[in-house]
RNA sequence: GGACGGAUAGCUCAGUGGUAGAGCGCUGCAUUCACAUUGCAGAUGUCGGGGGUUCAAAUCCCUCUCCGUCCACCA
């Protein structure tokens, strides 16, 4: 052995070993009891960033419930991830001068396609160089046509069930991308923008978007307000930028008087709760802006500026009219934004799919109540609580073509919607008419993620007549907790609808890696680290050690170069170790295997007669009750999900228990001590192997052994 | 306007009621001994501020400050 650890000549050679010997298949344990772990997929449009190495949380798991003799299943895919990938692509387009308008639906679809391919080749090289045990014979793509049928058939049973429905509403759309978006994919930003104080006929009203006045069709005031009594109901002449005109006045409660002078002016086809008033007050939609972001030919000669020029533009011409009370500039509210682009988020009316969800919401609450489904650390219950509470209704339509396109036709003659599991209808349902439009959208990648746990396990393993009855619900569901409400409350949600069983029974929320200043991660900083090759400087071993040790589960950190140092540092040791024990042995201390079983049944039993005949000195018998103890604290903290706690514990009980006090004790009583060193050092690897199993098994297969591999070996016992 | 997380040794972080811990760094010693990617010994903290509960608080309660994040329809 040589004397410093070589991680580039043990790391590569395993995987293909245990993959070709079929270790991780839940077969390996065809009579465990199933243990599962549908891996998050990846998005197929990059390689892995850091974060997903925190996978490594998943692969110990596995690798523990696998070596207790559970039928431990990982399930790995890769999900398509619709405008997030079409996205990734324009920017590649735009990198060569062209745009997604320059090809048509088919042409850009099998471009993104043969791209996401590409990628998902790297990732699944990744994830093997990472050791991840995961089970390849299962792997599935969000879009493999098993998987779209599945998807459409729930979207399907909600049109059934009357969950789901079309319906023109505010949507949150992204002039610049082109898409409408769910309200999760809205950020906001606190900005100072001018309010102004705008003169309507006899009113004055306060707002921040003047020129979304010419879709005006109400002025709203609080019907408390004694102030404006006299005008409600009533019609008010106003002079405009436009000319004379008429508007309504409304009393609705959702006019704050305290706010401005009191004065709405409701614009029912820009802005959310204006259309909510409207809906209430049966007020007509004008729509003024278009979806290109452009004002339209209802604002008059204002009609084809952008809404940025068209405020400027209006406010000039009210001022010359004197139709602007005053100016407050010091005013600042949030607006909302494209999470992807940041342009300002444009409320416009438009036909989308949406989902009712107060009802599957309220399911989705109880389960967590009742701990059927339970989210470790649990504070992120209140985060979960909170948003199923107030939900609204969800918008799955989204204007682009990378994605599976909705299941819905439209029917020209009795203009009404025929929706299928995905083939194609001959006929209208309603009317029997031949002449059928399919709605081009796709759907909101969310919602085919979110039906992920059954919709892998219902197509996977067909031929045995599929995975679903043993292994759903599975066991874990372990991701960042940034997606809490994106992907797992829409999981819970959608599982107990499609199946009427939670999708999982815990879910582990892991914490966010930031740079080694502390810092998010990010492209346009520039400041992204590439896990493999930090693998490829300290070894996987140490990458997936540094991620678990010395931080509490859940919490961000750092990437620490000392920390992985002192990790690869560690299986510098764990090699020294082994080399002392295997390449240093004496030629006399050569013994029975019956010595070694019989030292495994003192350390289990404590009977002190075997002691005796193997003349154990206190020294020996001290480190085997150390040993029992760690095999205890390790499994309790597996257990938990304290990972921390196992890897902190190993590595204090390996290096400074075993390595400096032990192994030096020995030093003059070799012989005797080597059944001793042997075993203990064999149960540490074991314990160990979850966490750093490249190193483990190097070391395990050249110690005296029993059976084929450390990852099919029985996980320690402690009693 | 609400919610969550963080503030502990120079740095990165463990530690949820009983005499302050780890890794890295630092100081001194050890070098043909499995390992210098090492070993041994050591220094370093009024545990963010203030108040309270308790025989006892980093740990429980209240409050404040500063960082980070999320949710919410103030025009």
């Amino acid at each position: 052995m040589d004397k410093v650890y070589d991680q580039t000549k043990v790391e590569p050679k395993w995987y293909k070993l245990w993959e070709d010997a079929g270790y991780f298949k839940p077969e390996i344990n065809l009579d465990g009891k199933p243990y599962t772990i549908i891996l998050p997929p990846p998005n197929a449009n990059a390689p892995l960033h850091f974060g997903h190495a925190m996978y490594v949380v998943e692969d110990i798991l596995i690798r523990y419930h696998r070596m207790k003799g559970d039928a431990a299943l990982w399930l790995p895919g890769a999900d398509h991830a619709g405008f997030e990938t079409q996205v990734v692509f324009e920017k590649y387009l735009e990198s060569i001068g062209k745009s997604r308008f320059d090809f048509d639906r088919q042409t850009l679809y099998q471009m993104i396609w043969d791209f996401v391919q590409q990628n998902k080749g790297t990732m699944e090289g990744q994830l093997r160089r990472l050791g991840f045990s995961l089970d390849w014979s299962r792997y599935k793509f969000t879009l493999d046509p098993d998987i779209v049928k599945m998807v459409c058939k729930t979207f399907k049973k909600l049109y059934a069930d009357g969950l789901l429905y079309r319906a023109q509403r505010l949507v949150n759309y992204c002039t610049k991308n082109g898409t409408s978006f769910s309200d999760l994919e809205v950020t906001y930003e606190e900005r100072k923008d001018p309010l102004y104080y705008i003169k309507y006929g006899p009113l004055t009203l306060a707002t921040t978007r003047p020129e979304t006045k010419f879709g005006d069709t109400a002025v709203a005031v609080n019907p408390k307000d004694k102030r404006y009594q006299k005008y409600v109901g009533k019609e008010i002449e106003i002079e405009t930028v436009l000319g004379k005109a008429k508007i309504k006045v409304i009393a609705d409660e959702m006019v704050d008087m305290e706010f401005g002078t009191g004065v709405v002016k409701i614009t029912p086809a820009h802005d959310h709760d204006d259309f909510a008033t409207a809906q209430r007050h049966n007020l007509p939609l004008l729509q003024v802006i278009g979806f290109d972001g452009k004002m339209n030919e209802k604002s008059g000669k204002f009609a084809g500026m952008s809404v940025k020029e068209a405020r400027v533009a209006v406010v000039e011409d009210m001022e010359q009219k004197g139709l602007i009370d005053h100016i407050d500039y010091e005013y600042t509210h949030r607006v909302g934004l494209c999470y992807k682009c940041g342009t300002v988020i444009e409320p416009l009316p438009m036909e989308q799919w949406f989902i009712k969800m107060t009802e599957l919401a309220k399911k989705a609450i109880e389960v967590v109540k009742k701990g059927e489904v339970k989210i470790y650390p649990k504070n992120w219950e209140t985060t979960y609580f909170n948003w199923l509470k107030n939900i609204k209704d969800w918008n799955i339509s989204r204007q682009i073509v990378w994605g599976m396109q909705i299941p819905a036709w439209f029917c020209d003659s009795c203009q009404k919607w025929t929706v299928t599991e995905g083939e194609e209808p001959e006929v209208c349902n309603n009317c029997g008419n031949v002449s059928l439009e399919r709605d081009p959208d796709v759907f909101d990648t969310w919602f085919s993620s979110g039906q992920w746990p059954f919709a892998t396990l219902q197509t996977t393993n067909p031929s045995a007549g599929g995975d679903f009855e043993k292994f759903y619900p599975t066991t874990v569901m372990e991701t960042m907790y940034d997606i809490l409400l994106f992907w797992v409350a829409r999981m819970v949600m959608l599982g107990i609808y499609a199946t009427g069983k939670v999708p999982f029974k815990d879910v582990l929320l892991h914490g966010k890696i930031l740079d080694p200043l502390g810092k998010k991660m990010s492209k346009s900083k520039g400041n992204v680290v590439n896990p493999m090759e930090i693998a490829n400087l300290y070894g996987a071993d140490a990458v997936r050690m540094a991620l678990v040790y010395g931080t509490a589960f859940g919490h961000d950190q750092s990437l620490s170069h000392p920390k992985l140092q002192a990790m690869r540092n560690f299986t510098n040791k764990l090699w020294n170790i082994g080399r002392f024990i295997i390449d240093f042995a004496p030629e006399d201390t050569k013994h029975p295997d019956l010595v070694t079983i019989m030292i495994k049944q003192w350390a289990e039993k404590k009977d002190p007669s075997q002691a005796e005949i193997f003349r154990l000195t206190q020294d020996d018998k001290d480190i085997l009750e150390k040993l029992l103890q760690t095999i205890q604290t390790v499994s309790k903290a597996l257990n938990r999900y304290r990972f921390h706690d196992g890897a902190d514990t190993l590595y204090e009980f390996i290096w400074h228990q075993f390595a400096d006090k032990y192994i030096e004790s020995t030093k003059d009583r070799r012989a005797q001590a080597q059944p001793v060193l042997e075993y203990v050092f064999r149960t540490s690897l074991e314990l160990l192997h979850p966490f750093m199993p490249f190193i483990s098994e190097e070391l395990w297969q050249r110690l005296p052994h029993e059976g084929k591999s450390i990852m099919i070996s029985t996980w320690p016992s402690s009693n």
